[in-house]
DNA sequence: CGCGCAAAAATGTGATCACATGGCGGCATG
DNA sequence: CATGCCGCCATGTGATCACATTTTTGCGCG
């Protein structure tokens, strides 16, 4: 393999799982413009590997619903819709309400102080408006709760969700400060402490719909729903969408 | 491509998604075995196309978590224990429940008219013992009563539990008759009927668990868990291996 | 006869090639 | 100057090749 693209460092995994990692990584930080056509070329050169691991990485990404495949049978992040993501917050809802609840069996002491280590981690990046690090300290804090029990069911699923939500987070959260007006996770947190399944259902679901809760009108009045309209201008020409994404990925 | 092989039917998909649904249907109706390990030669030299193909889709369907990818970077279905089970059944529930009752709204006297008839088609295969039949009788009522409202986000995740739980329903349900002392289809019909969602969710709740309870514990007895076994054994011969699976996909 | 080691076959991974398709721009024409 | 057509280029798909790793087989030794 090339050995002066960015992925040059060895590493265990497969080529293949790398590229995808980092295109996951890119999707769900929201680097990527939904609608944007993905090319298989593109993002080889870009990522200095052959086209084989981009195509199976993609193939992957399809079949998690974070990318869609077109009948041009090109690759983009599907266009979203009120409906659409109103189910999949629907979605999130009940399997991370009942994800949580599962894992209450689980919960240590080590664990709560885990996770209050990501809550302060949270609450640092909200101050400091790094968007970034919000969304990884936030899925820290989701996933360490929810696997917490063995939990291989659910946690496929909720990634899942996260992957096809993310991508629209950023462009609705400009300001993220401005919508945290209770913390949740703290509130989550006082319900683990106090072994409360159902206070702990609620302060997820509440954590859910409240960092989510206006960002469904904000997509109807930015109109930047990435698909909709993706799919009738043209997509971009090939120079032009590599230069785009290169910094993205 | 080769002219010969069982793909031959022109199809305005691609080969990989042919290969896709091809396993995707063998995995669902139980014909693959659990801890197998299917080789991308094995299955390409089978289903009569390269092995281009079937890597994507493999890797798709590992994706799905229909399969797994062991660390000898070999694929097979992933072995079943009583805790993963569990909390497939457990997904299944509330994700089934929250559909069926998302799609209340949308269900019209036709919806009513087909879930009927798959139901009577459903009695039928259970009648006659024909276990194909069955699921996918069962298959089509279900996602026909899921799929009402547009779903975009219920459907693929509720299929994919569908894909890991599918290949251990047969070892499980020899004989589907007897276990069908109650037809909760037509409970859920019934509700259906007088738009009573939470007499839907019930209904749906206990279809799952009905037909379902009873074989964590087939399960731990028969020790046919596919995978825990599977890791130890050395994997089967090639040739005895592309035998078995000959007729499953 | 059992055990371990080495050769051989098989497999997954990545790269590259060939071909059909579709999008885009340039060109001619009204 | 607007518009429709044709050819070129980029792209996705499938096939094939080369290589490293794993698995199986077969042989020799105790």
């Amino acid at each position: 393999m090339t050995a002066t693209g960015p992925l040059a460092e060895e590493d265990a995994r497969t080529l293949h799982q790398q590229v995808l990692m980092r295109l996951r990584e890119a999707i769900l930080l929201g680097r990527i413009e939904p609608g944007q056509a993905l090319t298989i070329r593109g993002l080889a050169a870009e990522l200095g590997v052959s086209a084989q691991p981009v195509r199976e990485a993609l193939r992957q990404l399809v079949a998690e619903r974070a990318l869609e495949l077109m009948d041009n049978r090109r690759v983009r992040i599907p266009p979203m819709t009120i409906e659409r993501f109103e189910d999949l917050i629907a979605a999130r809802v009940v399997l991370e309400a009942e994800a949580a609840a599962r894992a209450m069996p689980y919960v240590t002491d080590t664990l709560i102080a885990r996770l209050e280590a990501d809550d302060a981690a949270i609450n640092a990046a909200v101050s400091a408006g790094d968007y970034d690090r919000w969304i990884g300290a936030n899925y820290a804090f989701h996933s360490a709760l929810y696997g917490a029990a063995g939990q291989s069911a659910f946690l496929p699923l909720i990634e899942s969700l996260w992957l096809q939500v993310g991508p629209f987070l950023r462009r609705a959260m400009r300001t993220i400060s401005g919508h945290y007006t209770v913390d949740r996770h703290s509130e989550a947190l006082a319900a683990l402490r106090r072994r409360d399944t159902m206070a702990l259902r609620i302060a997820i679901e509440a954590d859910i719909r409240d960092g989510i809760a206006h960002i469904g009108s904000t997509l109807i009045r930015s109109e930047a729903l990435g698909g909709a309209a993706g799919a009738v201008r043209g997509p971009s020409t090939g120079s032009g969408r590599a230069d785009s994404v290169r910094e993205a990925v």
